[in-house]
DNA sequence: GAGAATCTTGACGTTTAGGTCAAGATTGGC
DNA sequence: GCCAATCTTGACCTAAACGTCAAGATTCTC
């Protein structure tokens, strides 16, 4: 399991843009995060096609946000980015030799990834662009629903 | 964010190991899983370096568990298969054109992969191969998981 | 209308994950 | 000792992710 550059650079290019008094441009969002100006368009690209983000060309062009930062869910950025962990074809994908998955009635390993998809889905669910925009990263990390402990697992 | 295959291929395998009475062979598991054996067999390799199986060569040779189902956790197996999610090298790995990622001080990004990891972490920490073992999926995905003796679990 | 600044697109090269293959090493049975 | 069954290893091929590039399209300013 990794998270891909493809998600880690989409939501730090949107993160900019989010951040941006008015339009941004790919140059400056380029000069922000040290992301080569090429690969900034890519994502840009991307993240406009997943209707997070609105362009204008021209002398006066850039980008801005397509809807209120509070209405953009990470869970939905990052899910359009770099797909959900398991996925409806994930089983058919991985049958290996074979036609189908021989585990296809009933499969230990599947539960293992639905718990696993369950607790990311809650982890994000709640988090949307607005919420990255304020408060640093401690602060961020003490937000409800979930906490994250410094060491170990915490217990409630 | 995606499972790779060699979690899903080593997983199963794994637990064909730990189903097996005694001890299995690469074409054994082959058969049982629908995977190819040249696959198999390196996965198998790789579940052995990884000290969670022993092999025996020669005409009556195979693969067993290295350790009783109970102390093997799921956690430990996926974070040796695939790696961790948000690992240490995770910020120094993204940085982009620049030496360095233009966030190190403070990162809103940066806290969303620690709580995702955490909650990854929570939802696979105490699950067990034994645990994997009994009972069908349906009741697995309801299983308030058994512990694992201190071991494998907090990372970081 | 010309030129500058910007976004857009598709093609391309590189790196990594995924998977196969063939030759070798080890062991047990005869 | 020889053969068969098995694991072991490194090389290799393919596919997907990652990143770059060049040419084109659009819009503003003058």
């Amino acid at each position: 399991m990794k998270i891909t550059a493809q998600e880690e650079y989409g939501l730090r290019c949107l993160l900019q843009v989010a951040k941006a008094d008015g339009s941004i441009t790919i140059s400056e969002i380029c000069r922000n995060e040290g992301i080569s100006s090429a690969n900034v368009a890519k994502m840009m690209s991307l993240l406009r096609k997943g209707g997070f983000v609105k362009s204008n060309r021209g002398q006066v062009g850039g980008y801005e946000l397509a809807r209120k930062p509070s209405e953009i869910a990470i869970g939905e950025v990052l899910a359009f980015l770099g797909g959900r962990l398991f996925d409806p074809g994930f089983c058919s994908s991985h049958s290996g030799i074979e036609e189908e998955c021989a585990h296809n009635s009933d499969c230990s390993v599947r539960s293992v990834w639905l718990r696993v998809q369950f607790a990311v889905d809650q982890a994000l669910g709640r988090i949307s662009v607005e919420d990255l925009l304020r408060g640093t990263e401690q602060e961020l990390i003490r937000l409800q629903p979930s906490r994250i402990p410094s060491e170990g697992i915490a217990n409630r």
